[in-house]
Formats: C-alpha cells, sequence, structure tokens
DNA sequence: TATTGTTATACTCTATAACTATA
DNA sequence: TATAGTTATAGAGTATAACAATA
C-alpha cells in the first residue's frame, strides 16, 4: 500500500463528511428507544463505559456545552436513567452514574439494534464488513481528537 | 482474514454509531463555510453528483421530509446557489440545478477543509488513514442502502 | 383520487449570556 | 478571581398537518 496523496486524503473527508450526516441522520430515525435521543444514548453508552463522570467530564466527552448536558442529565434522571451523587471532594460538582435501569435499557437496545443490523448487513458484502469493522476504531479517533 | 462473526458485527454497528453521532456534532461546528448548513452543503454536493433533481428526489436522497426541503432550496435560492425550472413533462413539479456561483463555492471549500483535514492528519497515522480510505465508499453505500 | 410541492405551526436539540455556589 | 453547574432565553433545523395545483 503506497503511502496516500493529500488530493486522496481529501477525497476521503469529502466522502466521509457526506456519509456521516446523511448516517447520523437516519440513525435519528432508526434509534432503538423512541424516547431517548442520540444524545442521551451516547451519555448512558460513555457512563457504560468510564463507570461514573462529572457532568462537565460528559460535556467535553459528548462535545456539547455545559448547560446542554444540565439538560441531557436532567432528562436522564427523570427517566430513572442516571443517578446523581455529591462529588466527595468538590462540593460544586456532581457525580453522574447509570442506574440498573440503564444497564437493562441498554442491553434490551443491543439485542433490538442487532434487527436493523441484519437488514443492514443484506447490502454490504463480508469484504465490505471487513473494511467497516476495521475503520470504525478510527472513526471513534477521529472523534475524539 | 476469516468471517466476522455476528457478534463482530454488533461490536462495529456500536461503535459506528456512536462515532457517526459525534463526528456529525463536530462537523457541524468545523463546517467550511458558516453561512450553509451541513444539509444545504450535501445538497449541493448532490446536484453537483447528480446534475439537477426535483425537490421530492432531494427530499428522499437527502433523508428529509419534502417541507424541509422546500425550506432548504429555498434557502440556497436567495444565497443564488440553485437555479429553480420548470418541470418539462409534469407542471407539478420543479427542476432544481447549481449555478456556477455553487460550483466556485465548492471549489472554495474543498481548498478550506484541507486545512482542516492538515490539522486531522496530524492525528491519524498512514494505516489509520488507509483505514479511512478504504472505509469511506461502504460508508457512503450505508448511507445510501 | 393520488401526487407534488407549499404554508403554517410546533417541537427538539443546542448555544449564549447571566447567575449562584464553591474553590 | 476562577471554576462547576444552573437558569433563562434564543436560534437553527426538522417534523406534522392542512392546503393548493396538477396528474
Amino acid at each position: 500500500m503506497p503511502d496516500l496523496t493529500p488530493g486522496d486524503k481529501a477525497a476521503a473527508v469529502d466522502s466521509l463528511r457526506s456519509a456521516v450526516m446523511r448516517l447520523s441522520r437516519r440513525l435519528k430515525h432508526q434509534r432503538v428507544d423512541e424516547s431517548l435521543s442520540p444524545t442521551e444514548m451516547s451519555v448512558l453508552a460513555t457512563l457504560a463505559r468510564c463507570g461514573s463522570a462529572t457532568p462537565g467530564e460528559l460535556a467535553r466527552k459528548e462535545h456539547v456545552q455545559p448547560p446542554s448536558m444540565t439538560r441531557i442529565v436532567a432528562l436522564l434522571e427523570a427517566k430513572g436513567l442516571v443517578r446523581l451523587e455529591p462529588h466527595p471532594d468538590d462540593r460544586r460538582q456532581k457525580v453522574v452514574s447509570q442506574t440498573e435501569a440503564a444497564e437493562a435499557m441498554l442491553a434490551e437496545s443491543r439485542r433490538k439494534r442487532n434487527v436493523w443490523l441484519a437488514e443492514l448487513a443484506g447490502g454490504l458484502d463480508e469484504d465490505e464488513w471487513a473494511q467497516l469493522f476495521a475503520a470504525a476504531p478510527v472513526l471513534e479517533k477521529l472523534a475524539h481528537l
């Protein structure tokens, strides 16, 4: 595999940008739980990975402003999916963690997602799946850079 | 490369979903032209590929509802980026096509995007770029399925 | 009667600015 | 004085419902 030229890279980013915007719009509709927005789902997934975090940390990780995260956390708390506790060392901060209900919901989401996955997989061959599989961590990294 | 298991595929989709949602949020902020929304850019890119299309066709391609496309096309027309003409065979329909200004704007966007690309590339190595390059067409296909 | 596109309206999500409490 | 989080408000983008014109 030769090195990619700047032109190749620009073309890849063009393609990526267009695909990401379209896919994100479709994901909004094909969400597995109608009562949860994509960002709410993403916050729960982050908490499942990290265990717990402060609202500020979550805002930085999800690339939203603090007031937006305040609202998202409040909605999740109202749905019984997260718990808020005082921070042990700093009384300004709070600690957000997922509830048992969130874990159960995520498990159910995963089951439902597999149904959508089966449909989607019908349109891709094994090579295409392999490429997607290989690129997923890179996309994750890109989203975090 | 052995065949991917259903579990591998589910994991890839989980990862993909999370990355796409985060990236789409960042792309909204790092847009190259402040006066154009991501969907407006996507419509122009579609017109650049397809030549011309009716509002209904554009709505289906972009996965938005017809009233939303009406608004988007009106905004693009007000900015002088698209032209609306009567449909030759059906007087209910209209034909949307890009103007010369849109072509110039897309060229300028591409130039600006390369700046952002250069920053982004700093965080990825050649292997990661190669994976992204290989996966971009698959993502495009996925977005269109 | 069905379809294309539009108008009017409301909703969801996010941002900015100003504020409170704590460090 | 700086930082974490909240409240209040506004804006962008999209959807649904009702409507007009044409097939």
